[in-house]
DNA sequence: AACGTAAAATTAGCCCGCCTAATCATTAGG
DNA sequence: CCTAATGATTAGGCGGGCTAATTTTACGTT
């Protein structure tokens, strides 16, 4: 019985849902084309060209989501799809001009929407928030890395 | 230019939805009957009964949607609608004793698997996480409250 | 008392995101 | 060569979210 992990996890389980399900409402106030995860894998494209099984795995979602997720994307004319000349099964993507344009605006417009949640937050309470979520972060996103790492 | 904040927002932004997804695949592979979102319903119906109404804006959702929620969660037999008498356009919601116990198991489990992530984390980590998701709470949580608080 | 409006819930219809299973194309290896 | 493995897509299914429309009940005004 270790109950202080015990109630962080109650706590994470009741928290972290409320916020995403915030977040995606105010993705869709602001009337932006995008929704959180397209948004998540066009941010991770906008630093590098993966291709899709990578992006999949960063993403933490499995291949078919993505390659879907991508259909979208690259209709809209925000991504490319380009076959691999070394192994032609591979696919990578890339922004497109348009795309990254459109990420940069739509990025830094959430991201005042979520700024303008912290405004009235005491500066002492900024600093505990970040140093939270820097931990949040080391203990969970590593796991997405680590998805096949039973075969390395 | 609030920096800072920007910079906490844009955590935000990346961090919350890997978290959400890593949570819905936990949920999914302990082959739980039970998804996120109802996972968090039942979760209010345990400590009360509640009218859609009321249901729907604690959990942060449309009437619909919680609605319809609802219907999945009445025909697993886990949660049981009843009429208002005062009222008759008033549907209570309570948890039937079959999701009391559902929901016991199962919550239990949820936390102690994501306690399980926390396993590797140094104590001083833990006491910085639980401030910061303290500090999520307050600004996020209340958020759901405030929903019609312009007509109070 | 009756009518019209407001409120609570459901239904209908839509789309996204997530999955697994099956398929297709290509590569790599015996 | 032929088979097995790998990368990606397609097919099919379901939950969860929304808005708009509908139904039922309550309330207020005349």
């Amino acid at each position: 019985m270790d109950t202080q992990r015990h109630k962080i996890a109650l706590s994470i389980l009741q928290i972290i849902p409320s916020i995403m399900r915030i977040l995606a409402a105010e993705l869709r106030q602001t009337e932006t084309p995008l929704l959180v995860p397209q948004l998540g894998a066009l941010t991770l494209l906008a630093e590098n060209s993966y291709n899709l099984s990578e992006l999949a795995e960063l993403h933490g979602v499995s291949l078919p989501t993505m390659s879907s997720t991508m259909s979208k994307l690259a209709e809209a004319g925000w991504v490319e799809r380009q076959r691999s000349k070394k192994d032609r099964r591979v696919v990578m993507l890339a922004l497109t001009p348009a795309g990254r344009e459109m990420l940069n605006e739509i990025g830094q417009k959430m991201i005042n929407h979520i700024a303008a949640n912290l405004k009235d937050v005491p500066n002492s309470d900024l600093l505990t928030l970040q140093s939270g979520l820097q931990v949040l972060q080391t203990i969970f996103v590593p796991f997405v890395f680590r998805r096949d790492a039973t075969s390395a």
